[in-house]
DNA sequence: GCCGTTTTCGGCCCGACTGTTTTCAGTCG
């Protein structure tokens, strides 16, 4: 799939373009489609193909002309153009908070600056602050936000950004004055990374809830503090954002500021031809406002059904809320059992007993103990002689427990060619197999792809771990056709995992509603190597929340007896 | 560059904060 490519080459014609002072809708029109195209669940080539470019949201003449143009000849030539334009670092640059492309060509045509070679000598002598409209203190504003843009140019996972939130959040709460708090942002619609961390609060008087904000002891820098809106850093570098607003504010606020950016767009485009006009305050007809106090409101004003946070991506939700169609995603509490653990026979801390009672605790009814296999020895592998001491240890953990279930499993390692690292007799004494791959991740697409559908078409495997192996801040996903995996896996009735680390969220919400459009069933685990693991969970339930998941095709929200019927009854043959 | 039962041309989402200004530009979300 050549979606994120195309998309990826949009987001750059649309950054040169406004460097280079062009209309901003004409920016904004590359913006979208590259959006459009990042989020799409089926196949451009496809697209292509049937004709059916031109229905795309965004997309007119010119747009499917360029991809056309980039699936037949692997260029874009007003790209190629472009790009000779304007320097490659000084597109580069408009990722450094506080610079901007104004800034940027003043910089270029005052002070040739084409490199960030350039970019740190004119920050380091007294020139920039000379320029018309620069002075010390911006000067002094793109040193700290050049720095920052070196030290931590990657966005923060979930788990890392929403403990930091939800402990301001905390502290927020006990200051006087404050009557509600929330989350707002990326982070209230549990974006797989976020930027920075918004939190929104409500009360009367907000420059002294800003001035409490800032004097917060975890608080470092003060990067911004007015009568509505203050600014912060915090340990480890990351940004927190908090506005606040009056009580009678509250709804309008924390829809605005949770965004997405393109949902609000398209719901201020909804206020507009309905006659009313929608902002931070309220929704407006005239002078009078008509709602405020609550997102509810808000929405059903504008004819909408309230749509969970995790839904609003402009990715359809508006059109199903409009028509009273919005599905009944899956919630943290349909969560019935965890489908992949590790513990002290592999590389777990804890042992099968502590793991059951842990997830007992978090009200599972089941749970699925998936050690590695032999071949992954780096993680303690376990061999064929060591799987029948575990199942012996596993029957005497289910002997002392009531209304739970521990399941016999293994976390199979998919061998290079696809297959996997135990033979049949012994796969065959697990309830469920898992199988994962481990190793060569940057194999040739066609190398993985096959390897992958091999292992799908395994008689034994149930579900497949981590489908594409990326990492945060560590790897990209594998390079594989995933429509051709998702197609084998449907056909195999094989179920595609969501794993819930927060490193990995893998599969992606864009994948996972691919595969539930495909037919693809589809389970969250949290891979945990600890009890504590075990609460990642969240973290995999929001990611389904975000592909529109219900809980049906989610086989761990299945009672006991129908998954193990699953189990049973799919891939007779091989059985 | 896209889009249209108010339009095929003229619109295109809206406001806060900062720093440089003396009424506003740039940046951000």
């Amino acid at each position: 799939m050549k979606n994120k490519e195309i998309a990826r080459v949009f987001e750059s014609i649309a950054n040169i373009l406004e460097l280079k002072g062009e209309s901003v809708f004409r920016v904004n029109a590359y913006q979208k489609a590259a959006r459009v195209l990042g989020d799409l669940t089926r196949d451009v080539e496809q697209l292509a193909a049937k004709d059916e470019l031109i229905k795309l949201p965004g997309f007119g003449k010119a747009m499917v002309e360029k991809v056309r143009e980039y699936l037949e000849t692997g260029k874009m030539q007003r790209y190629e153009e472009l790009k000779g334009e304007i320097a490659p670092e000084l597109v580069q640059m408009l990722e450094i908070p506080g610079l901007g492309p104004k800034t940027i060509m003043l910089m270029r045509d005052k002070l040739k600056v084409e490199t960030f070679a350039d970019l740190k000598r004119v920050l380091g002598d007294r020139t920039l602050a000379a320029l018309p409209g620069m002075g010390e203190k911006k000067v002094e504003n793109l040193r700290r936000g050049y720095q920052l843009y070196l030290s931590a140019r990657e966005r923060m996972t979930l788990g890392v950004a929403l403990p930091a939130a939800e402990e301001m959040v905390e502290k927020l709460r006990k200051v006087k004055g404050v009557k509600d708090v929330s989350l707002a942002g990326s982070l209230r619609r549990m974006k797989e990374t976020i930027g920075d961390i918004d939190i929104l609060a409500s009360g009367t008087d907000g420059a002294k809830v800003i001035e409490q904000f800032t004097k917060q002891p975890q608080v470092q820098e003060v990067l911004a503090a007015g009568e509505t809106k203050g600014s912060v850093r915090v340990e480890g570098g990351l940004q927190i954002d908090l506005r606040v607003v009056k009580p009678v504010e509250w709804g309008a606020a924390l829809q605005y500021f949770t965004g997405s950016k393109s949902h609000n767009i398209k719901l201020r485009e909804l206020a507009g031809s309905k006659g009313m006009k929608i902002n931070e305050y309220g929704l407006f007809k005239g002078k009078r406002r008509v709602a405020g106090r609550s997102e509810e409101e808000i929405y059903r004003k504008l004819g909408l059904d309230w749509m969970p946070p995790e839904m609003r991506e402009d990715r359809g939700e508006i059109e199903a809320a409009a028509k009273h169609q919005l599905p009944k995603i899956v919630e943290l509490e349909d969560i019935k059992g965890d489908l992949q653990m590790h513990s002290t026979w592999s590389d777990g801390a804890d042992s099968i007993a502590d793991m059951a009672a842990a997830a007992r605790k978090l009200g599972y009814k089941y749970i699925l103990i998936t050690d590695h296999s032999e071949s992954l020895k780096i993680a303690g592998g376990l061999t064929s002689a060591d799987v029948k001491k575990l199942l012996k240890e596993i029957d005497q953990v289910n002997r002392k427990l009531r209304g739970f279930r521990v399941l016999s499993g293994t976390e199979a390692d998919v061998l290079a060619d696809g297959k996997l690292d135990y033979p049949d007799k012994v796969l065959k004494g697990f309830d469920m197999v898992l199988a994962s791959v481990h190793t060569r991740l940057e194999d040739p697409a066609a190398v993985t792809t096959a390897r992958l559908i091999r292992a799908i078409e395994n008689p034994y495997v149930r579900i497949v771990g981590h489908p594409t192996g990326r990492r945060f801040g560590f790897r990209e996903a594998s390079p594989m056709d995933i429509e051709k995996v998702m197609k084998a896996a449907a056909a195999n009735d094989v179920a595609l995992e969501i794993n819930a680390h927060y490193e990995r969220l893998d599969l992606s919400d864009v994948h996972a509603r691919m595969a539930a459009e495909m037919g693809v069933k589809l389970v969250i685990s949290t891979d945990a190597h600890s009890t504590a693991g075990l609460e990642m969970m969240r973290f995999g339930v929001a990611v389904a929340r975000r592909a529109w998941l219900v809980p049906g095709q989610i086989i761990n929200t299945w009672p006991l007896d129908k998954l193990l019927k699953w189990c049973e009854n799919v891939k007779p043959k091989g059985r």
